[in-house]
DNA sequence: CTACATTTGCGTATAATTAACGCAAACTAA
DNA sequence: TTAGTTTGCGTTAATTATACGCAAATGTAG
């Protein structure tokens, strides 16, 4: 005879955003039991009556406020029955990008500490979350390269030198700055802004959009987004 | 107060052959209630004490007897808050590849029946498994293009013939076969045996092997594989 | 035995794309 | 004015992809 299934699910997030020229995650610290605090990523059980995806956004606005501009399912961790001691926890992972250049995260609540950690800069994370993340760092980058998230790290409105330093430092690439531009250019999914950069060093720059329906619309003829270097 | 968590999780495995051409999926009838009978894919309910991993593999031993030859966690299918109409299920779906070609599947066990469909011709599945099936035909076909697992569809030894005609009907492609060789070649991940294929038709084919082992030396030094057509 | 159909295996010319640079324009600061 | 800095636009060579041509090696029909 089967025992009944005693396992639980959860869901958590990887949040990751882009500022002074660095990638960053945002980490909860959280208590277990009387002392240990460890730095986690956002997550936590699954209610009866949520789907995964209400799962994820209800947690992180509950430990965070930030504003997502991406956000998809990662992958399910549970191969190792005893990644949480307590009990037999299940995660569903997502990874999520924000625009961190113009956000405030939340201030404590419940005790909890909320920050960003440079990504080579994390500490020892709870359960398997430092595989977590290692693994959402590498869909991400993979992601990068064929498909335009790299905008959703930016802002709306952002210098082309922003975006060549994104894709340089996540990638670890070295990169030819004008044949990036010529590539991406010639993609025809960037719109020119009349406005230009405020920063009042070098030859000033101009402010670009990303055109989602531009792209959109060429997506539906076929067209394949790609960045690869050496 | 939160009520205690009441979800289901389960696995399920998209089995995909290749044979005559064309590119088949691994389906089991089963019973629901006292009349209904669906087609579904492989899989049930996680145990208690075994891994998502070996939990796959244990269904797909109960239910079938294939002989594994590539699996994958593909997606977590849990937005759907009804997707078994009886309980709340969570099923973390995988996909694997067989070698098709001399393999039995195994005769009705427990009144169940067991089967391969031709991909363009699935019947109406099972919970969302109709869904998870397009999830995994799209992975398969990307996956195809950049990384080496159409021969994990062949047998251990296939001609050239065979390999061009997978990629083109799975990815329903044209393709010119000499432009094919010339590029599968070039990558150096292919041996020659001293092998003629049987079929006696046409000048004679050589038999080839897929070299997993420099494959993996070239992975090293940064090779990546890579398929694409106009 | 010969001509023909069929499939394999190897080439070659051309187009397209990528990679490697040069350099002037437009500003600030001194 | 001059030096320093960053942007923005080109040009050329190397590499890769595309579009074919065609002979070799078999079986088969007459």
């Amino acid at each position: 005879m089967e025992k009944l299934q005693n396992i639980r699910i959860a869901v958590d997030a990887i949040v990751f955003g882009y500022k002074n020229n660095g990638l960053y995650v945002l980490l909860i610290e959280q208590q277990f039991g009387s002392s240990e605090k460890y730095w986690a990523l956002p997550g936590g059980l699954v209610q009866n009556d949520e789907s995964l995806n209400d799962a994820v956004i209800r947690e992180l606005h509950e430990e965070t406020n930030v504003q997502l501009t991406f956000m998809e399912q990662l992958y399910t961790f549970g191969d190792d029955i005893h990644r949480d001691s307590r009990n037999r926890v299940i995660s569903v992972a997502y990874y999520a990008l924000v625009d961190a250049s113009n956000l405030e995260i939340k201030a404590d609540t419940d005790a909890e500490r909320v920050q960003w950690f440079k990504i080579d800069e994390i500490p020892s994370l709870a359960f398997d979350h430092n595989l977590i993340l290692k693994k959402g760092i590498e869909r991400l980058k993979a992601k990068l390269t064929y498909e335009p998230i790299g905008f959703d790290l930016l802002s709306e409105e952002f210098l082309f030198s922003d975006l060549e330093n994104l894709y340089c430092t996540i990638l670890e690439k070295e990169i030819d700055r004008r044949n990036f531009r010529k590539k991406i250019l010639s993609y025809g999914i960037l719109e020119e802004t009349e406005k230009f950069s405020p920063i009042k060093t070098g030859r000033p720059a101009k402010l670009f959009k990303f055109n989602k329906l531009k792209y959109n619309e060429l997506i539906q003829k076929g067209f394949h987004f790609e960045i690869k270097f050496a």
